[in-house]
DNA sequence: TTGGAATGTCAACAAGACTGACTTATTTTC
DNA sequence: GAAAATAAGTCAGTCTTGTTGACATTCCAA
């Protein structure tokens, strides 16, 4: 399996983009990009004492106005005890708010306040901006690919999660 | 800039994939691939009580062998005494090996051991694996897409160092 | 109606990032 | 040759964000 190479001469010409060398690259493509995916957000929180697992909180909350503790945490990926600090200052801020479930009231129903929409706009313009100067630099085909191959990535569950997402809007 | 929409619609059909949905599709799309990226090594580290800073330390070490710790730092983009920590770790359990430097004695040169090796492989083909099912499954045009998109996504010392690992393999 | 499952909260701890201050050895510069 | 700059390492302390464990509340089904 380590050697890429003896594969795909065996395999043929069509083949050599799956190299280990060519997977290496990817790989290290992912990590420095992220970095850079991160970066503009990363300084607009600092200021603000915040950190990235607000800024995820906050988006997501904003995508799905109304959902549960529960729901984000399927999402986030995190335990319930780490999203809970995280959304203890937040609805301290004022920037989210929790109301008690109707037909069950265990739950949480949580959705952004303005200070809170207001928040993860200035968020998400920044992540935009540069995510559109480099789909603007790669143009549509590339993205195309980008988004393709970043969703063969995923872990199943998260894949589900995220066609939700996308199609539920 | 907040309304991509708009600014689409008047441009033409050419630029509906910079609108805001499409640039925030692309961010989840990152938020959840990065996750699916990282599992397949976290698991492997986490019985050994490693974390992903020893993962990227084992790799670049691998990937530029006899490195300096200042060169590390430039590409990992942490402090000294966040990556010394790690190092430590890794030099005590008999991973890499530090030797002072010939010509400059200041310098310390990382190399992996036979262990580090063996480690770094094992955590390389699990991260491998799935990018090589991914790019598999997406088929080359989408992975030169991919490539592209990130590349453009760096920030700009980033993309030198990335250029670079890549050129001078 | 009672016991189990689900939802959320509080407290304590660990990893891994950070800053700041400092030492040591070596190299470069004036 | 002395002073300044550089490379590496260390100690101490803080912050974010992940983790477990214990616990309260609420719902539902046997």
């Amino acid at each position: 399996m380590a050697d890429g190479q003896t594969q795909s001469a065996s395999t043929g010409q069509a083949l050599l983009y799956l190299t280990d060398e060519q997977l290496r690259q990817g790989i290290e493509a992912m990590f420095f990009a992220y970095r850079g995916f991160t970066a503009d957000p990363d300084r607009i929180l600092e200021e603000l004492s915040y950190g990235r697992a607000h800024h995820r909180a906050l988006h997501f909350i904003h995508c799905a106005p109304g959902t549960t503790v529960n729901n984000l945490l399927a999402i986030l990926g995190v335990t319930k005890q780490s999203l809970n600090r995280v959304l203890r200052t937040l609805i301290e801020d004022g920037l989210v708010e929790s109301h008690i479930g109707r037909s069950d009231k265990r739950e949480r129903h949580l959705t952004l306040t303005e200070a809170g929409k207001a928040l993860e706009q200035q968020l998400s313009d920044a992540q935009r901006l540069r995510m559109r100067d480099a789909y603007r630099k790669a143009g549509p085909e590339a993205v195309a690919g980008f988004k393709t191959v970043l969703e063969a990535m995923m872990d199943d569950d998260m894949r589900q999660a995220y066609i939700a997402l996308r199609d539920g809007r």
